[in-house]
RNA sequence: GCCGACGUAGCACAGUGGUAGUGCAAUCGAUUCGUAAUCGAUAGGUCACGGGUUCAAAUCCCGUCGUCGGCUCCA
């Protein structure tokens, strides 16, 4: 554990004994660090409430000041069972009730571990620390939030009440931690999209959760969409277009009904006429997969048709719960930058080295250094139950992928026992502005689900054969990787991403002066340059200002002087005046840039 | 879905029981200016929605919806 863990930790005890002076009956349950700071969650009658914050920390300020020492003590397990039945544990004395979550924790340690206790002052705690030596090595900290959570996490526990805080080892320290907050809040996607008008979300006629592009954001969508596809078609895709719809049919094959059907919309009863006179139920699609299947199914596959890759920007949606839902990054209706990849067993290596390839290109143009690939496998004695029972396919796969990670030299970390039902699988993670961690692409394995579509090709040999498929979504789905790029590029995207790329600001509205503006803006404009004119008679200064604002990632200046030489001024957002230079080679920089997808 | 906080003009906010306010943005007019804000005027609100208490509710109470912070979930 890290100093700076210890101190944290350390102060989570502090906190407990701090709310025991205030309230004395509350009951504690775990009270760990966590990555910016400590919790100790409360089973307590009181609902503590941010305004309780300034006398709880009142009291841990004099535990603080008292500079009591942390004190380890090792006992027996039937002398710590019995201090928890009389209350002693994660309290000040004993009380008339057992510390029934320490109880609780206590009958969970495996025989033979040792058990051991925890003092600063009048407080006892069980804990396997370590701590730091005294309270007032705890140099500062503060509280920050209150929320709920379950005990041990697990819905059907009680509800706890989960304070948390954060502590350094001095006040400089913990000053820069809320100054770089105050940063990143500024970075919140859901801040810059509305200040940008990139999207919106309107919860009262079209859904929570289920976000509007606006024509700014809709940009980034279609050039996403576009690289995308610029990419998919020189790997070698092709691709294929799906309803939003299927038949219950589909997803009792696919297997995801009923055991997601809570992640799905509620389906549709639809009286289907003539035989049979029953209803029909449709579901909303909640993955492309099952289409695309369909698709291999559609005609006939002969060894030679493989690999077979089938890619569409799919529409799926999902019924996530009202709290889950965050901004762009957890919705209702998503995007999915989908691709499925028949192949034979023999092909699968090359297949899926040259998928983890794409992804890196895709890191490569957008700069993304901060992630982390999270490689899901499968747990051996789980063959059968959790795990479709094919050891060999499992083994050999895993080796593949691992394989060509290590090659690659890739930052990963390796799951065992979280792969998917059908197949290992990577997840690559980043973090948002505030810190959450997504998921924002994922590529899996599935040996299972095309048997259950029948899904079959003709081998060299006559022989019938189940192909193998690559599921991947490099970039994610648009609604959270829009989001991510957002905060990625604090909204200064890139000229190619830029909704506005260039706005030619002249100095007044002197007709030849603007005229001479319009040529350039015709120019770029015919070349698929999003330029915008501000032609107007506002002073320069008010216009810069405005552009600025805006985001506009190049600003073009013009004046009497430029239009004499042939010249336009040029500004970039954030970077200033970069001075007058030919007209035509500004233009043949900006088209450069923008094919070339410059950073 | 659960616990808590919050919901006032497009945005940021003020308004603690007595006629709804400020700044920016918007619209109109003037300003002709060399790189982050020229001036003036106008318009804009069923104070989320529904109910209750009160002579009187943005303000107090209850419910609903939504947003946010967490928890659970995330094929």
């Amino acid at each position: 554990m890290t100093e700076l863990e210890r101190i944290r930790h350390s102060a989570a005890h502090v906190l407990a004994t701090a709310i025991l002076k205030i309230w004395p009956d509350a009951q504690f349950a775990a009270g760990p660090p966590v990555e910016n700071g400590f919790y100790y969650d409360v089973e307590l009658g009181h609902r503590i409430s941010p305004e309780d914050f300034p006398r709880i920390e009142e009291e841990m300020k004099r535990e603080v000041k008292a500079n009591h020492v942390f004190e380890r003590v090792e006992i027996s397990r039937p002398d710590a069972l019995a201090m928890a039945e009389r209350g002693e544990l994660a309290a000040l004395s004993a009380r008339g009730v057992a510390s029934k979550f320490k109880l609780d924790i206590l009958q969970n340690i495996p025989e033979g571990e040792a058990i051991t206790l925890f003092r600063n002052g009048e407080f006892t705690d069980l804990c396997a620390g370590p701590h730091v030596m005294r309270t007032g090595n705890i140099g500062a900290f503060k509280l920050t939030h209150v929320a709920s959570a379950y005990y041990k996490g697990d819905e059907r526990n009680p509800q706890l009440q989960r304070i948390y805080g954060t502590a350094f080892k001095n006040k400089t320290a913990m000053d820069e931690y809320f100054a770089m907050l105050e940063e990143a809040k500024k970075r919140d996607h859901r801040k810059i999209g509305a200040e940008m008008g990139l999207y919106a979300i309107d919860s009262e006629f079209v859904g929570p959760g289920m976000p509007l592009w606006l024509p700014k954001g809709a940009v980034l969508v279609e050039e996403l969409e576009r690289l995308a596809k610029e990419t998919e078609f020189a790997a070698g895709y092709v691709r294929v277009r799906t309803p939003h719809l299927a038949k219950e049919k589909m997803y009792k094959t696919s297997g995801h009904l009923p055991y997601y059907a809570e992640s799905m919309f509620p389906p549709m009863e639809l009286k289907e006429h003539g035989e049979g006179e029953g209803t029909e139920r449709y579901y909303l699609k909640a993955m492309n997969c099952p289409h695309h299947h369909r698709i291999f199914a559609a005609e006939p596959k002969s060894y030679r048709d493989l690999p077979l890759r089938l890619a569409e920007y799919g529409c799926c949606y999902r019924y996530e719960q009202s709290g889950e839902l965050f901004g762009l990054m957890r919705v209702r209706s998503l995007n999915m930058n989908d691709a499925h990849i028949y192949c034979t067993e023999a092909q699968f290596a090359e297949e899926f080295r040259a998928v983890n390839e794409m992804y890196l290109r895709y890191f490569g143009i957008f700069g993304l250094e901060k992630y982390q690939m999270r490689f899901s496998t499968h747990d051996p004695a789980k063959l059968g139950q959790k795990f479709v029972d094919e050891p060999e396919l499992w083994r050999k796969t895993e080796d593949m992928v691992r394989q060509v990670l290590v090659g690659s030299g890739i930052n990963f970390v390796e799951v065992p026992n979280e792969a998917a039902f059908y197949g290992p699988k990577i997840d690559v993670q980043v973090w948002s502005a505030i810190g959450r961690e997504f998921t924002i692409a994922t590529n899996q394995v599935d040996f299972a689900v095309p048997a259950k579509f029948g899904l079959r090709y003709r081998d060299r040999d006559n022989s019938e054969k189940v192909p193998l498929c690559i599921h991947r979504a490099p970039l994610g789905t648009h609604e959270r990787f829009i989001g991510f790029l957002i905060e990625h590029y604090a909204g200064n995207f890139p000229l190619w991403l830029a909704p506005e790329q260039v706005r030619i600001v002249t100095l007044n509205d002197d007709p030849a002066l603007v005229e001479y503006a319009t040529g350039i803006l015709k120019k770029l404009r015919g070349e698929m340059v999003r330029a915008e004119a501000d032609f107007g008679t506002d002073p320069v200064k008010a216009k810069i200002a405005e552009a600025e604002k805006a985001r506009v990632h190049t600003m073009l200046v013009v004046g009497p002087r430029d239009m004499e030489a042939g010249n336009v001024s040029v500004r970039l957002h954030g970077k200033g005046n970069l001075g007058a230079k030919p007209k035509d080679e500004v233009v043949a920089g900006i088209l450069e840039s923008i094919r070339e997808r410059k950073g």
